[in-house]
RNA sequence: GUCCCCAUCGUCUAGAGGCCUAGGACACCAGCCUUUCACGUUGGUAACACGGGUUCGAAUCCCGUUGGGGACGCCA
C-alpha cells in the first residue's frame, strides 16, 4: 500500500501526530490531512507494535479451548453492547471460532468476541487463518497517545541526579512543594542524588528571608538534600564564560535595543494581533552602529528553521516549530545571566539527569534545548508535572492554595499527611490511598505522574491527617501538639501538665483533624477553675443535673481505685437506681469536667483529671451553689 | 493575538479496544455501634464535556467543537 493511496482511501487512522501527517491534520483538519501528498501512512511510523495479540480479555484462557459463551436469550436482532446473562456455552466448530457465525441467530459481533482462544493461539504465538470477528489486531501504541501508560519509556543507564530549583522570591508554596517531593522520590527511588540550588539571580527581588522559608519548608517536609545548597549567583563567571563561547562562535549577538524600545515594539505587534516576539532587529546588523552609551544584552542566535521537540516523560512528545521561538536574552545588559541560561549551565555543570518541574515551565524547555544544542551539550530528562490548582479550578491564589508550605504546619498537618496528599495530587498507584513514604519511594515512577491539572482539596487532606494523628505514637504526638497549647495558653506547660496532655492522647485522637482541632479540645485538661462553661454545657446543668452530680461527688469520693473502669461503675449504678439512660446522668458529668458537651469518653476524662481535680470540678457545679 | 498543554462522580483518581452494569478514596446522605463527639462498620446518591470518524466492538485510537490552563519580561 502506497502512501497515496492510503491518503486517498480514508483519513490515517492510526497515530497520525508525528512529522508533516500532523501538522497538517492540525492546521487544516481532515481535508488538508487526506490530501497531503506527503502524508505518513501508519506503516511509516515508528510505533512499537504489539504482535498477535489477539482475544486479550484474560478471562478468555481459562474457559477452555474452542468454547464460547453465547447469550441464552438470543437477541438476534439488537447487538447488545454487552452480553446478556446468562450464558450457554458451546463448542466451538473449529480453530478459527466460527461459531462465532451467527449460527444461533447472534451478531457475530460480540460474539465472536468472546471466542475462547486459548490453546490454539498457544499463549502468544501466532495462529493459522483468523477466525470470524477474532480480527487479528495489531494494537499500535501510538509514540505519542494520550494516554500515559502509552508514553515511551527512556531508559538510560545513569546514576540520577534531580535538583529543586526555587527562586527565593517568596516563600515555598504547596506546587514547589509537590516539585520537590518528586524530585526527591525520583532520586530516592533510582538510588540517585537530589541537590538543591537557589535560583538568586533576580537580585532586586531575592530575599535571604525567602530562602530561609524554603529551606525551612523542605526541612519540615523532611526532604533532605544531598550536599550545600547551590547559589546560582555565585556561579555567575561562569554563566557570563558560557555567553562568551556562544559569542566567539557566532552563536549568540549583542543587541542594542533598550527596553522602551522594545516595549515599543510589544504593544505594536499586540495593536495589529501579532505573536509577541523579538523580531531580531540586531540579530545580522553589523556592531559597527551601535549606539555609543548603551550597555547591550546578548542573545542567542536561535535556529529559525525546523522544530524543536521535548520528549517529556509526562507531556510525551511536544515540538514547537522553531519560527515561534524568538531570540532569547542570555545576559543582562549588567552583564547578569538570565533564567534560561543560568538553569541550563547549572544543571549541565550539576550533573542533573532529569528536571522534573512544572509544566509552566514547558515551554522555556524549548528555549532551554536550543542552548544545549548550541553548545553541544545533552540535554537532561524532563518531566512537566501540570499544575496545582485552587478548590475554585482557577490559578492558586494567596486566598486559598498559595500559601506557604509553613501555613499547613500551622493549621496542624503533620509533614506525612503532606507528603502523602502531595504524592496523590497527579499521581496515582492504583487504588493505593494511604501511602508511606517509603512505599512511595518503591512505587514512583515519572511515568505515572497524570496529565492533567488538579485541585486542592482540604477535606480530603484533613481526613488524611486524620489518619497519620490516628497513627503518629503517643509522645511524638505530645511533641508536635504542644507548641500549639503554649500558643493558646499563652505560657509554658510543666512536667505535670505536659504528662496529663500525654496521658489524654489516646482519647483524642480519633477525633481530630488537625493539631489545632487536638490543641483546641484538650485546652479544658489545662483550664482554671472553675471553668467557663459553652452555652450548651451549661444548658445541661438544670438544676436536677446539679443534684445529681452532687450525689455522684459523693459516691465518687468513696472510691478506692479511681479508675475508669470503677467511675463509670458507679455511674452506671446511680443511672439504672434512678431510672436514668447513661446518657442522661454522663452529659452533664462531661460539662461540669470539660466545659463542654464534646469530649473523649468522660470516665477516662475524669481518670486523667485525677480525684482531687474531678471532685473539684463537680463542686464547682454542684447544686450546693 | 500566537504557540503549547489538558478534559472519567463535587474533588483526587483507576482505566493500555472486549475484563466496564465504569472501580477505589474524600466529601455528602441513610442505617448500625454508642455516655457526647468522633472512630469503626453497612448501604446509597454521583462521572467518561460535546460532535464526527475508525472498528464486529470506543471511556480508551483519530479529527473537530466547546470548556479550562500555561507561556509569550533585561522574572524565575
Amino acid at each position: 500500500m502506497n502512501p497515496v493511496e492510503v491518503g486517498l482511501q480514508n483519513r490515517c487512522r492510526h497515530h497520525c501526530r508525528s512529522g508533516l501527517c500532523r501538522q497538517k491534520a492540525n492546521r487544516q483538519g481532515q481535508t488538508g490531512h487526506r490530501q497531503n501528498p506527503e502524508f505518513r501512512p501508519a506503516h511509516n511510523c515508528s510505533q512499537q507494535k504489539r504482535q498477535n495479540r489477539h482475544c486479550p480479555r484474560p478471562e478468555w484462557r481459562l474457559l477452555g479451548q474452542h468454547e464460547v459463551e453465547t447469550d441464552a436469550r438470543g437477541e438476534a436482532d439488537r447487538q447488545p453492547k454487552r452480553p446478556a446473562a446468562p450464558f450457554s456455552r458451546q463448542s466451538c466448530e473449529h480453530l478459527g471460532c466460527q461459531l462465532g457465525n451467527a449460527a444461533d441467530g447472534h451478531s457475530p459481533g460480540w460474539l465472536s468476541a468472546r471466542v475462547v482462544c486459548v490453546t490454539m493461539h498457544g499463549g502468544d504465538r501466532p495462529h493459522g487463518p483468523a477466525p470470524v470477528g477474532c480480527i487479528p489486531h495489531e494494537p499500535v501504541l501510538n509514540h505519542r497517545s494520550t494516554h500515559k501508560n502509552h508514553r515511551e519509556k527512556i531508559v538510560r543507564p545513569m546514576t540520577v541526579v534531580t535538583r529543586f530549583a526555587p527562586s527565593p522570591t517568596g516563600f515555598l508554596h504547596i506546587g514547589g512543594g509537590r516539585t520537590a517531593l518528586f524530585n526527591w522520590l525520583f532520586a530516592k527511588h533510582h538510588g540517585g542524588k537530589f541537590l538543591l540550588r537557589i535560583e538568586d539571580t533576580d537580585r532586586a527581588r531575592s530575599t535571604q528571608a525567602a530562602v530561609d522559608a524554603i529551606l525551612d519548608g523542605l526541612k519540615w517536609l523532611e526532604l533532605e538534600w544531598d550536599g550545600e545548597a547551590v547559589s546560582q549567583f555565585a556561579r555567575k563567571d561562569r554563566h557570563a564564560e558560557v555567553v562568551r563561547q556562544m559569542l566567539e562562535r557566532g552563536q549568540a549577538y549583542r543587541c542594542y535595543a533598550t527596553p522602551e524600545e522594545l516595549e515599543a515594539m510589544r504593544e505594536e505587534q499586540k495593536a495589529k494581533k501579532l505573536p509577541l516576539r523579538y523580531d531580531g532587529r540586531w540579530r545580522d546588523r553589523d556592531p559597527s552602529e551601535a549606539p555609543a552609551g548603551v550597555n547591550p544584552v546578548i542573545r542567542l542566535k536561535a535556529p529559525q528553521t525546523g522544530e524543536t521537540v521535548i520528549r517529556d516523560h509526562v507531556q510525551g512528545e511536544v515540538r514547537v516549530q522553531n519560527a515561534e521561538l524568538d531570540d532569547m536574552i542570555l545576559l543582562r545588559s549588567d552583564g547578569t545571566p538570565t533564567y534560561l541560561l543560568a538553569v541550563v549551565v547549572d544543571d549541565y555543570d550539576m550533573g542533573v539527569t532529569h528536571v522534573v518541574r512544572g509544566d509552566d515551565h514547558l515551554t522555556n524547555t524549548f528555549r532551554q534545548l536550543q542552548i544545549y544544542h548550541a553548545m553541544g551539550w545533552t540535554p537532561p530528562e524532563y518531566a512537566h508535572v501540570p499544575l496545582i490548582h485552587g478548590p475554585d479550578g482557577a490559578k492558586l491564589s494567596k486566598r486559598h492554595g498559595a500559601l506557604g508550605i509553613d501555613a499547613y504546619r500551622d493549621m496542624g498537618f503533620l509533614p506525612e499527611t503532606m507528603r502523602n496528599y502531595l504524592l496523590r495530587l497527579g499521581w496515582g498507584h492504583g487504588d493505593a490511598e494511604i501511602i508511606s513514604t517509603e512505599q512511595a519511594i518503591a512505587w514512583f515512577s515519572l511515568d505515572a505522574i497524570g496529565r492533567s491539572p488538579s485541585r486542592l482539596d482540604f477535606p480530603k487532606m484533613e481526613n488524611l491527617n486524620a489518619h497519620y494523628i490516628r497513627e503518629c505514637e503517643d509522645t511524638r504526638l505530645t511533641t508536635l501538639v504542644l507548641p500549639f497549647i503554649e500558643k493558646k495558653l499563652g505560657r509554658a506547660l510543666d512536667g505535670g501538665e505536659r504528662d496529663l496532655l500525654h496521658r489524654a492522647i489516646p482519647g483524642f485522637k480519633p477525633r481530630v483533624k488537625t493539631l489545632v482541632e487536638l490543641a483546641d479540645g484538650a485546652m479544658f485538661l489545662f483550664a482554671k477553675r472553675p471553668l467557663t462553661l459553652d452555652d450548651k454545657a451549661a444548658g445541661q446543668l438544670t438544676p436536677e443535673a446539679r443534684a445529681q452530680l452532687t450525689v455522684l461527688a459523693a459516691r465518687f469520693g468513696a472510691l478506692s481505685e479511681w479508675t475508669a473502669a470503677a467511675l463509670e461503675g458507679v455511674v452506671r449504678d446511680y443511672a439504672e437506681q434512678a431510672g436514668l439512660k447513661l446518657g442522661k446522668v454522663a452529659q452533664p458529668l462531661r460539662a461540669a469536667l470539660t466545659g463542654s458537651t464534646v469530649s473523649p469518653p468522660i470516665f477516662e476524662v475524669a481518670e486523667i483529671l485525677g480525684k482531687s481535680e474531678t471532685l473539684a470540678r463537680i463542686g464547682d457545679v454542684g447544686s450546693a451553689n
